[in-house]
DNA sequence: GCCGTTTTCGGCCCGACTGTTTTCAGTCG
């Protein structure tokens, strides 16, 4: 079972408790929601945990929810959570997923149309709403049953609660929007919010804020985006459309001097809002994205969100950081990291240029001298090739000897042509790099012949990706322990939306790295971003050092750093733990160092 | 059911919007 499967019978448990008495069980419901919401964020499979004996450390796993979750790895099920959820029909849980269905609405129809199957049991609503029984219910009306039928709807077109969105979507959707609110003289200021100022690796929806004298203005405006399918809400001071390619864009707008609460309320995480509200209370203060009420129930504004953190006794906090991971303390203790930031980046070191090297898998576009200039606009010391290594199996040794020959000499003639053409004081060093294939077995897909033909190999995995867990740890240091391999690119091998990525012992894997002076990549490609954030928190912890790379396949796709450094940020790195941020001859002594 | 820089007992974030009501329940973030 999958800690994601886990967290949703966790939220089923909640789900059905609401059902049953939701005064009665406020509290477990929530402490439910909580552990399920944690299990979902952890790096380690709880399945692992469990077989480790360590299911003590969860925050929101206490004793009883632990023991629970024993009894789940041990059986296969939790006789209390069957008795709980035994309560109301099965069919209410499927419809869970699909946005505007609570606990209490699939309570309602499944039990008074007596839906007990949850295979049909959303055709059967479909099936119920259009005969218009539905409206005719308690409570509902012919709005509801259409908001039904829409929302069912767009469900089967893949509109669920989960379904998210990559950085790169979500950013575009954001800056179209933005460009058109500020058409409008009601609109001062716009940003986006959310997870995506946030920068997580996924968006659900994306979240805008403004400031305006006039909120109605603004939000009339809002409403007439040329390219929204449909509105879902809109009321004095928030509104909601949905965008033709079926993307939820949610407002929320105040005047100028409401706007540091604005920002800081809209931009989260749930997690971080709900801490420092904790935080705040004990000072006797309530927050809101309105401000600030004081004890004797006044509002104090606040037009900064820097202001508003600092009126709280803390140091602001950059959003890469809030997600509830102990950046509140660091801020109240005044000691909060300074993160890694864009311009702090010297070189990138996973480029693939159109150099003809036969490879296993593709070439990049551009020609290395392309590359190259495009380096040079973005002002890096030093730029690393690594394209594939030649392809094992179309080649004898002696073939791929004379291609890294040849590789070689192009690079060398290349760094002397630079080196002669420097202007402005600004100049480039190329590295010869390669990516190397991680073989099952952990061989490294090259000829040992070869090796002295490329200063370092970044070594990655490509196939067999469902390995055992020790079986894939042994691979990856393998594969590693080569005195050439500096680097595991994007080491999970994940694509997000589309393939989980490995599962190997990580811990194993961060103290070898730490401790044989290697690095690990994190990857900028949006549909990567990998090392995921998480895992490079942990990996701090354990003094490992990174490198973060683009993967460019093309010159243009070099501006893509900017998505790795933000995945680098939200696992609180500073500059001295990304190695690419050295001069060119601190991170040349690095990546030739044995 | 969880948790601890006021607590091993007694607390537990805060508000917007809609559809159905005529003061609220449900959902969402």
């Amino acid at each position: 079972m999958t800690n994601q499967e886990v967290a949703k019978l966790l939220r089923n448990v909640a789900a059905a408790y609401s059902i049953k008495d939701e005064k009665k069980y406020r509290f477990q419901i929530i402490a439910y929601q909580k552990a399920a919401s944690s299990i979902e964020t952890l790096t380690k499979q709880l399945k692992d945990l469990y077989k480790e004996d360590d299911l003590n450390n969860i925050p929101g796993v206490g004793e009883s929810i632990k023991n629970h979750l024993l009894e789940l790895f041990k059986t296969g099920e939790v006789s209390h959570f069957r008795t709980v959820m035994g309560q109301v029909s099965q069919a209410v849980f499927p419809l869970l997923d699909i946005p505007s269905f609570g606990p209490k609405k699939a309570y309602k129809l499944t039990e008074h149309f007596n839906l007990t199957n949850p295979k049909t049991v959303i055709a059967d609503i479909k099936k119920l709403a259009q005969s218009g029984q539905i409206a005719e219910l308690d409570t509902f009306g012919e709005k509801s049953q259409k908001d039904i039928l829409q929302a069912l709807d767009e469900y089967s077109k893949g509109a669920g609660k989960t379904t998210r969105m990559v950085l790169p979507v979500a950013n575009n959707i954001a800056q179209e929007v933005i460009k058109y609110l500020k058409k409008s003289k009601d609109v001062k200021q716009a940003y986006a919010l959310g997870s995506l100022r946030r920068m997580k690796s996924t968006v659900g929806d994306v979240d805008l804020a403004v400031s305006s004298s006039n909120p109605q203005g603004a939000i009339e405006h809002f409403m007439n985006y040329p390219y929204k399918s449909r509105m879902i809400e809109k009321g004095t001071i928030t509104a909601s459309f949905l965008t033709s390619g079926k993307q939820q864009v949610d407002l929320m707008v105040l005047p100028p001097k409401q706007l540091g609460s604005l920002l800081q309320h809209f931009t989260g995480s749930k997690n971080h809002n709900v801490a420092l509200r904790e935080h705040a209370i004990k000072k006797g203060y309530s927050l809101s994205e309105k401000g600030i009420k004081l004890k004797n129930g006044s509002l104090k504004t606040f037009s900064s969100e820097e202001d508003f953190y600092n009126f709280l006794g803390m140091d602001w906090i950059a959003p890469e950081m809030r997600e509830n991971k102990g950046e509140i303390e660091l801020a109240i203790k005044r000691n909060l990291p300074k993160l890694v930031s864009l311009s702090d980046i010297k070189g990138d070191l996973h480029t693939h240029s159109n150099y003809p090297i036969e490879p296993s898998h593709d070439l990049g576009i551009n020609s290395m001298q392309e590359m190259v200039d495009k380096a040079l606009d973005l002002k890096y010391e030093y730029i690393g090739f690594s394209e594939h290594n030649p392809s094992v199996s179309m080649h004898t040794e002696k073939q791929i000897f004379s291609i890294l020959s040849k590789r070689k000499a192009h690079i060398e003639q290349l760094n002397k042509s630079l080196k002669n053409q420097k202007t402005n004081n600004k100049n480039v060093r190329v590295i010869n790099l390669l990516e190397v294939d991680i073989l099952a077995s952990g061989k490294i897909a090259l000829p040992e012949s070869c090796f002295d033909l490329v200063d370092a190999f970044l070594v990655s995995i490509h196939s067999s990706f469902g390995m055992e867990k020790k079986a894939m740890t042994e691979r990856i240091i393998k594969g590693m322990s080569s005195p050439k391999a500096k680097i595991l690119s994007h080491p999970t091998a994940r694509m997000i939306n589309n393939r989980p990525g490995i599962n190997p012992d990580w811990g194993e894997i961060f103290e070898f790295v730490a401790k044989a002076n290697k690095a690990l990549e994190i990857n900028s490609w949006p549909e990567r971003l990998d090392l995921p954030d998480d895992l490079v928190f942990e990996a701090k912890a354990k003094n490992v050092k990174f490198i973060i790379n683009t993967d460019s396949h093309a010159a243009s796709q070099m501006d893509n750093m900017f998505y790795g450094v933000s995945v680098a940020r939200r696992g609180w790195l500073t500059k001295n733990e990304v190695l690419n941020t050295k001069n060119d001859a601190d991170f040349s002594s690095w990546i030739n160092s044995k």
